[in-house]
DNA sequence: ACTTGACCTAAAGTTAGGTTTAGATAATAT
DNA sequence: ATATTATCTAAACCTAACTTTAGGTCAAGT
């Protein structure tokens, strides 16, 4: 049993943040005592942490919601939950690999930035063609200019 | 020399959205011709995959404008555009990181509603405590519940 | 009794990153 | 010549995900 402030603490969330996803229906078993003040139990943490992670993987918060919804509707929900997090996953595999692109742009500019510095200018590195780059950088370029 | 329709299908950007990041001042040296009209050349087309880059790792548009500020002030600023790639370098490895974990219990999560779809039930699996659980899942479990 | 700190709700406000609209100009095809 | 298609600007509008504000309740310590 833990109160809003100790989640809060915890997960390093602010407590408004908190409010607003009870509000969006992100915490359906959440439990409020007599007067009004909410009990959040160890199954509203798993739900916190699925929340982090689906927000993190780029869910909306809607979409999160319906999850939620389909989870307190029983076993007739169980196939369409699978294939969510099925969707989700190839999901989350797609904007690794598209960061991973991205990362490689990012290594082709550090090796430029390096090279202009060294020379305090950038009329040399800009001049080079990929068969007179390092290989690991021309990969990085080519990946990221095609 | 493209026109700002081809550059929206080349890089599947909405037109407007285009224009936006013209007025935002992330295409310094975008040209017009006499009658107003954009020519985007390879110098801005470099810019646009630079931006998309950025953007797909997280960075704000008035943090992009503020590199391509940069840019256009010479080589007094090579080092401070060195240290934004380098920076930019860890965030991007760091939400990689992020997503991998994110990805963790995903896989959990897939594994156990595909257990349950077996079983037409969550009732089994709910109760399967991990060292019951397939080594990989283990692994996924324990790493996203620590 | 009263002050302090943690909690509550409802409603308004904020921010980023666009998108849409309206009204105009320009280039192209028939 | 004229209709269509592409472009332009400025300004209003939109959405998601919060955050802040205002006004109030509640429990614990002094």
């Amino acid at each position: 049993m833990y109160s809003i402030g100790e989640v809060s603490k915890m997960f390093q969330i602010p407590i408004s943040t908190l409010r607003y996803y009870d509000k969006e229906g992100l915490f359906l078993g959440l439990e409020k005592n007599n007067s009004g003040i909410r009990i959040f139990n160890e199954k509203t943490i798993d739900a916190l942490r699925l929340i982090e992670c689906l927000k993190k993987s780029g869910m909306q918060i809607k979409d999160i919601k319906e999850f939620m919804k389909w989870c307190s509707m029983g076993d007739k929900t169980l196939k369409i939950r699978k294939e969510m997090f099925l969707k989700q996953k190839k999901t989350i595999e797609k904007e690794i690999e598209e960061l991973n692109n991205a990362l490689e742009l990012i290594k082709y500019k550090c090796w430029y930035y390096d090279e202009a510095v060294k020379d305090n200018s950038e009329k040399r590195v800009k001049n080079i063609t990929p068969s007179q780059m390092p290989s690991d950088i021309k990969k990085a370029y080519e990946n990221s200019h095609k």
